[in-house]
RNA sequence: GGCGGGGUAGCUCAGUGGUAGAGCAGAGGAAUCAUAAUCCUUGUGUCGCCGGUUCAAAUCCGGCCCUCGCUACCA
């Protein structure tokens, strides 16, 4: 069986998590439960990075132990989680001992291939931002004295002694990784910028603070604290057993099929880490996809501008399948998106509603009515008949898995969408509620055909829809052993004669409460 | 400043040489099985601006304007 191993980025742990978090989680659930169900032996991880000096301090800040505190803050993401029905396999956190080993067993190998120096980390540094700056980043003063172009605070020259990873050895390896895995960086207008900067050469990077405590140890060193990506970047192999590279796991699925991450981390997973993988001796993972951010009327979504959407509020205002059709939906995996409660609203009323609930609803209602709450008996099969079962099966499946290879998930949605929306001018053409009267065999083909396609749609959108998709199925009485994408097509349709349940609407119409648009509106139950 | 994207119907976008397209929103109609859902019809838009190449340009070339991203050690 072939392998899939996915992961998003861990989640620092110094805040509760948001909707960008959402976002990526249902990103790759959908990605992973896709694989699941065309084949694939999916193992995906998400978690949380705990360390660094940030945690340290947010910790201090909420009087806590930075061990309790991370306990808290990773429990919060891990119930994010699973309120989103993301099927993770292991939720890692840095915090573990099994981490801790991990890093110092990486760290050796690129100790023991040369690439890890002492040297003295030195720079203009700014306490306010705790941050370092380059010359270029700086406004010199005429008294002499020189501050942050962009944040005007005072910098200081500042010496501390460092571990450095030999970066720069790796200028041209790297470049020779995008060049023979093209799709290595995606979407691919991330990928330009990442050869862009990698071209511009670069400089050995700094790999341990002795400014705090809050990290993986180096060994050897002990009053020397892994810089937190070294730390971070190395639980992707962490959770499949490394250092033991004859796990089970590890064996199976490394090298990683696709790290999920948002477009801001893009450097250190599409430079550093593949980087640290050649020193240590580890293959590289085949790919890293940037999505982009989710913003709200065109802007941040920030507390203080108080346009805050969040995970918990789109859930209580959707439901969670809803929830998440709407954020794969809305914006283009990749790119920034614009989301807001009016234009999510409109999008499930719209396609899982109107066009898919209903679709659904007046088949499953007529065929409960007319032919005995049992799988119709089909007669000869017209060629408007076979043509729509054409597009609903096979065709269906290979437009669709063809957009999910690309990360389009979007563009997956439309896909099965129009079939949808053909589902629905097939019945209008056919008729069925006047061949009730006119020619009732004829009226069960039609019946059939549109339950076979009902049971083709339920099996597609089970990635996004997931608790929806089981209704669906159940509906049309499909086996619980028979859901996966091997059973997409003819050759498993419907058998005539088989009782169904009674039909209940799946996808509410969502109302507006139009004197609060922006806040708590309720579905319909159906 | 350097490099790279974009600027097409009210909105989101597709469209890389040959009479401008889709979805949503709006308007009209049909139908009545169904979640006031469905289906059909309806888009005269200076395709950012100026100039050039061509029989022919949203599509190629040059210039300009606007906008977004990247331009290293917080993550």
């Amino acid at each position: 069986m072939k392998s899939f191993y996915i992961s998003t980025a861990i989640s620092y742990a110094n805040a509760a998590p948001h909707i960008g978090h959402a976002y990526e989680a249902i990103g790759a659930d959908v990605m992973a439960r896709f694989k699941r169900l065309d084949g694939y032996d999916v193992y995906f991880v998400t978690g949380t990075d705990e360390h660094g000096q940030k945690v340290e301090k947010s910790a201090q800040l909420a009087g806590k132990k930075p061990q309790q505190f991370v306990d808290e803050v990773a429990a919060l993401f891990e119930g994010m989680c699973r309120s989103m029905n993301v099927s993770y396999d292991q939720f890692i956190r840095t915090t573990a001992e099994s981490h801790k080993k991990s890093c110092q067993a990486i760290w050796k190998k690129m100790e023991e291939k040369g690439d890890i120096y002492l040297n003295k980390y030195a720079g203009w540094y700014s306490t306010r931002d705790e941050a370092f700056y380059t010359e270029a980043d700086l406004t010199t003063l005429p008294n002499g004295k020189k501050i942050s172009t962009e944040t005007k605070t005072e910098v200081e020259w500042m010496e501390e002694e460092s571990y450095f990873f030999r970066l720069s050895a790796y200028t041209d390896k790297l470049l020779a990784l995008y060049e023979q895995q093209p799709d290595f960086v995606q979407p691919g207008f991330r990928k330009n910028e990442v050869v862009s900067f990698v071209k511009q050469g670069l400089r050995d990077l700094s790999v341990s603070r002795t400014t705090f405590d809050w990290g993986v140890p180096v060994p050897g060193a002990l009053k020397h604290i892994m810089y937190v990506w070294v730390d971070a970047l190395t639980n992707y192999i962490t959770a499949l057993g490394y250092p033991d590279t004859n796990a089970e796991k590890f064996k199976k699925y490394w090298p990683c099929d696709v790290h999920l991450i948002g477009k801001d981390i893009i450097r250190f997973h599409a430079i550093y880490w593949p980087a640290f993988l050649m020193s240590a001796g580890i293959p590289v993972q085949k790919r890293v996809f940037g999505h982009g951010f989710l913003l709200t009327e065109g802007e941040k979504m920030s507390k203080s501008l108080g346009n805050v959407i969040s995970p918990e509020n789109l859930i209580v205002k959707y439901g969670v399948d809803q929830s998440r059709y709407a954020l794969m939906r809305e914006a283009t995996f990749g790119q920034d998106g614009d989301i807001s409660y009016t234009l999510m609203t409109t999008r499930i009323n719209a396609e899982l509603a109107n066009n898919l609930g209903n679709l659904v609803q007046r088949t499953l209602s007529m065929i409960a009515k007319n032919c005995d709450a049992k799988v119709p008996t089909p007669g000869i099969l017209e060629d408007v008949d076979k043509a729509l079962l054409q597009k609903a099966g096979q065709a269906m499946l290979v437009a669709v898995r063809a957009e999910f290879e690309k990360m389009q998930f979007s563009k997956a949605i439309e896909e099965f969408i129009s079939v949808s929306h053909a589902a629905n001018l097939y019945i209008d053409e056919q008729a069925p509620w006047t061949l009730k009267k006119t020619d009732p065999a004829r009226m069960a083909t039609v019946l059939y055909v549109l339950a076979e396609v009902i049971r083709n749609l339920g099996l597609i959108i089970q990635p996004f829809t997931p608790v929806a998709a089981q209704k669906i199925l159940d509906q049309v009485a499909v086996a619980a052993n028979e859901r996966d994408f091997g059973f997409i097509g003819e050759a498993h349709a419907l058998k005539a004669g088989m009782p169904l349940p009674a039909p209940s609407g799946v996808f509410p119409r969502i109302i507006e409460d139009t004197a609060n648009s922006s806040g708590s509106a309720a579905a319909k139950t159906a």
